[in-house]
DNA sequence: TTCACTTGTAACACTTCGTAACAGACAGAA
DNA sequence: TTCTGTCTGTTACGAAGTGTTACAAGTGAA
């Protein structure tokens, strides 16, 4: 399965809780865990056991779904799609590391660390200013507080609020967001700012 | 349910299949219909039929969970938690949501936060107006109070019910309802705003 | 019609945001 | 080391968004 996971790419795990080796319930910790590469992979738990206890350990160790042996198959294909309709809209491209992300028409390099313009220029962008584009990008279409931003590209902007505003600025007249009638990075005023692009992974 | 839903929102719906009047089922199959206001809105059955089929029907109708009685109160909670982690996380309202309001030319786009009149015109809104015609928007047809208005919009328009007179005010400035002769969003003395539009998901 | 009440909105006050300007920190070159 | 240019945090001030108020206009009952 490791071995498995690390070269492919997979919308769902069904897992027996009792395999030869390590069980189904380390298993998916180890799933679920921040080190590995899919912690969004949805599980399906299957297993013997009954009990109740069992059940609630495996849902709440992260699987998304349990299915106890004996099990119709018709009802196993039904509890996958069902977890899938719930996986399929929320997590669309994979959980596998991007290199770029596309934008209106722009083109953030991930390996290079540069920013192409929708005509093919390059724009130079400075380590907190790519740092502030990539957050938003990973959260397109969430309104980010500024304490938020602060956090999230923490080991680059320090300070206050402000702060944030201030590179907020800098990176949309770069973009030059600033004196367009629709920018792509918009205030929330009281809230923070926000993304607003269909943004896709490559 | 029917009106609860009208006026609230959920983020998630636990449905007992046996029900004086419709039963669970019907119910579920309302949610998931695409003219339902919340197609997305996930739903755990509860019932105290357990047989295979029951419950395959239940997932198949497009329940996202199923749990037969008697239950173990822990394992709802867990198995609310596991439904909830797929549907909350991942997206924080938007994405999930509709792209796009249609109404009497009008289009809202939720991406991008913008409004765009009939003749295609860029109408830039602020956060407090976009926020008020959303509002109006994912509840075409009911007559809002100001109290509901304040507190469907609480994060953005803070004080008084007269502060929601204000910014409807500006609102129908802005979309040039206020020298319409049939304005959109029209007054209800005594009991307060409604928007009178068919309006379109899309 | 009058009268009491509700609503529309201009004007003002206050808050939040945008950004130019400045200053310190830092890295590389001489 | 000093010099130089770049990057980034801070500050200040103008711009924009929002709440409050006051008064005019509208509405319906008696």
């Amino acid at each position: 399965m490791r071995r498995a996971l690390q070269a492919d790419h997979f919308d769902l795990v069904v897992l027996d809780l009792m395999l030869p080796g390590d069980d189904g319930l380390k298993l998916c910790r180890e799933l679920r865990s921040p080190e590995a590469r899919k912690p969004d992979v949805p599980v399906i738990m299957l297993t013997a056991m009954s009990e109740d206890t069992d059940r609630i350990v495996g849902l709440e160790v992260g699987a998304d779904d349990y299915l106890p042996k004996p099990f119709n198959p018709r009802e196993l294909l039904a509890r996958i799609r069902a977890v899938l309709r719930r996986t399929a809209g929320s997590n669309p491209g994979v959980v596998r590391m991007p290199h770029e992300y596309r934008f209106s028409g722009w083109t953030l390099d991930l390996v290079r660390r540069e920013l192409t313009s929708p005509p093919g220029a390059l724009v130079a962008l400075t380590g907190a200013e790519y740092d502030l584009l990539l957050a938003f990008l990973e959260r397109p279409g969430q309104v980010l507080s500024r304490d938020q931003l602060l956090e999230l590209v923490r080991n680059r902007i320090h300070g206050y609020a402000r702060s944030v505003d201030v590179q907020v600025s800098r990176l949309r007249h770069k973009m030059g967001d600033d004196v367009s009638p629709s920018p792509l990075i918009k205030t929330i005023r009281g809230s923070g700012y926000v993304l607003t692009a269909d943004v896709e992974r490559a």
